[in-house]
DNA sequence: TTACTATATAAGCATATGCTTATATAGTAA
DNA sequence: TTACTATATAAGCATATGCTTATATAGTAA
């Protein structure tokens, strides 16, 4: 049973313009980056960029409207992580990213794990 | 002797989604696409996207202005090339773009050739 | 229920983007 | 020089984008 329509070839680029497109804004692409390695929630975000909550919850969705990230509610919580594993081209911009550890150091983050399930202190 | 201003990481990151985000529209793509097997001239471009000629020229000089392409002026044309030998995350995404061929068919465009030497029919 | 926390949505705004037309510049050819 | 071709630059415009603040929604905990 076929449930996706049909796209042609040029369908196929313009698609693939639309997710290059959402890697190329500084934000998510180190959003992706952090990413990688697991998941994180809207609030660890807020802190990480100082951007507000809204602000986050909009680049999330238009992460997920092109089905970059994939979100799993846990609680209160909303937890984001990456839906490449179709998209090597996502994948190898990404190979080309620094690792978490790096990427918060740079921004002078610690990793607050903000969200963890036995964290009192969380947003 | 160092002529290149000092970057940290997260000028580089920066600089990259700069990069990533000039491969983000759809006619920057395909003429990124096309370029992996040839040069082109201004006016190839012309005939193929259908926008104007200051339209290609502005693409291109954003193109090059991030050092994705190089031009190299012969007579009156301007040619157009990769310039991406050091830049493998573009490498990995132009990958997964179809040949010239191929997107020419599918813009029911022919290799029109319209600026080589002995084209006395070019634009 | 009420009070709270986390996230999403709506609306607004300043700036960026991709095109256009008009014009300037660079090279060719008589 | 003059006439021409190819390309670049300038200015304008409609739309897209990335943020903001205000508010709605969804879940937790008493």
């Amino acid at each position: 049973m076929e449930t996706e329509l049909h796209f042609n070839k040029l369908d196929q680029m313009t698609e693939l313009a639309e997710q290059i497109k959402l890697l190329g804004d500084r934000t998510r692409l180190i959003m992706l980056a952090l990413l990688k390695e697991r998941e994180w929630c809207v609030c660890d975000f807020v802190e990480i960029f100082e951007i507000s909550q809204p602000g986050i919850s909009q680049h999330m969705r238009k992460l997920k409207s092109h089905k970059i990230v994939k979100e799993e509610r846990r609680g209160q919580w909303v937890y984001y992580s990456l839906n490449i594993a179709d998209k090597p081209h996502i994948q190898a911009v990404l190979d080309h990213m620094p690792g978490s550890e790096e990427i918060l150091r740079m921004m002078n983050k610690t990793e607050s794990d903000c969200c963890s399930p036995g964290n009192d202190s969380c947003c």
